[in-house]
DNA sequence: CTCGGTGCAAAGCTTTTGCATCCGC
DNA sequence: GCGGATGCAAAAGCTTTGCACCGAG
């Protein structure tokens, strides 16, 4: 795996070119956002990054955290998700290979997984319907057998 | 297809199994919200139906709606979908064969399609993580082709 | 200097909760 | 009659919006 500075760069010249192919600003506080995204790791709603960057003495408001992650799921450097809660979920997607989700619906444990037919499919169903798919989804939700995992403790 | 009374009295038998199951009260409101649903058609959210039941001068509070919703996802006989918004989405799940979504990003269309495919992949993903999975979420999204729809307009 | 972006707080929307009342059992 | 269920309204939680100010181009 790459460095992580390595990374930033990169991710920060994809953000540049489409902010500017886009004719929006570059100001310091989008780039701040998407540098903290590709410091950490796995997923993270947009509270806690608010929540994550005020903590670190970075000065943001909650509706420029929103806003930047509306454009960095555009120029698909975060992918947002919709688990099955009202609460969006992010994660960085520059530099991962593709893969889905598995979710525990009793302790919420997040486990990623790939599976090339996933593509397949979506090349038959895009060709058959006459549908352009951009993107999917695809959420497995079950029981796992963590074992500090209430599924287990409880009958 | 089966006629919808004959379909409203087998999910009602479903139903009242499972509210004896759990020792819940068989209210005229549970019945009346399960009778609508399989009334209506397609996809819905739970102001949708809190609405048209209104409309239609039948009585429930939304706390019913949301508390009957839950129980009937609980027993099967509805599906929850989170659609990438933050509405939840339902639709009648009884006779109605495994499939997934289609959606327009676009115009928001929502079209359906089975692909064999998914359960094998689930079977497989189930096994070799040792996950006991209940059920899953397909979503593709795109553009569609339909004339109507704003992305054949616009360039 | 201009006008898009930010910060802040208020508003919006969906969903949940508290509590008095009601009614299935 | 008891205790779960309902109705209503208020509250909660995530996200969006309005507006004054700031700063990138």
């Amino acid at each position: 795996m790459k460095d992580t500075q390595k990374i930033i760069e990169e991710v920060n010249k994809i953000f540049v070119a489409y902010l500017e192919k886009k004719e929006l600003r570059k100001t310091p506080e989008r780039f701040a956002i998407l540098e903290e995204i590709y410091t950490r790791g796995g997923h993270f709603n947009a509270e806690n990054l608010y929540i994550d960057m005020t903590n670190k003495n970075y000065r943001v408001s909650r509706a420029t955290v929103y806003n930047t992650l509306e454009l960095l799921v555009e120029c698909d450097l975060v992918t947002k998700h919709q688990f099955g809660q009202n609460l969006a979920q992010y994660e960085k997607s520059y530099g991962y290979k593709q893969h889905d989700h598995l979710i525990c619906t009793t302790c919420h444990k997040v486990i990623e997984f790939c599976d090339p037919r996933v593509q397949n499919i979506q090349s038959m169903i895009s060709e058959l319907l006459k549908f352009n798919i951009l993107h999917h989804s695809l959420v497995f939700y079950g029981e796992c057998q963590r074992d500090n995992c209430e599924n287990k403790v409880t009958a």
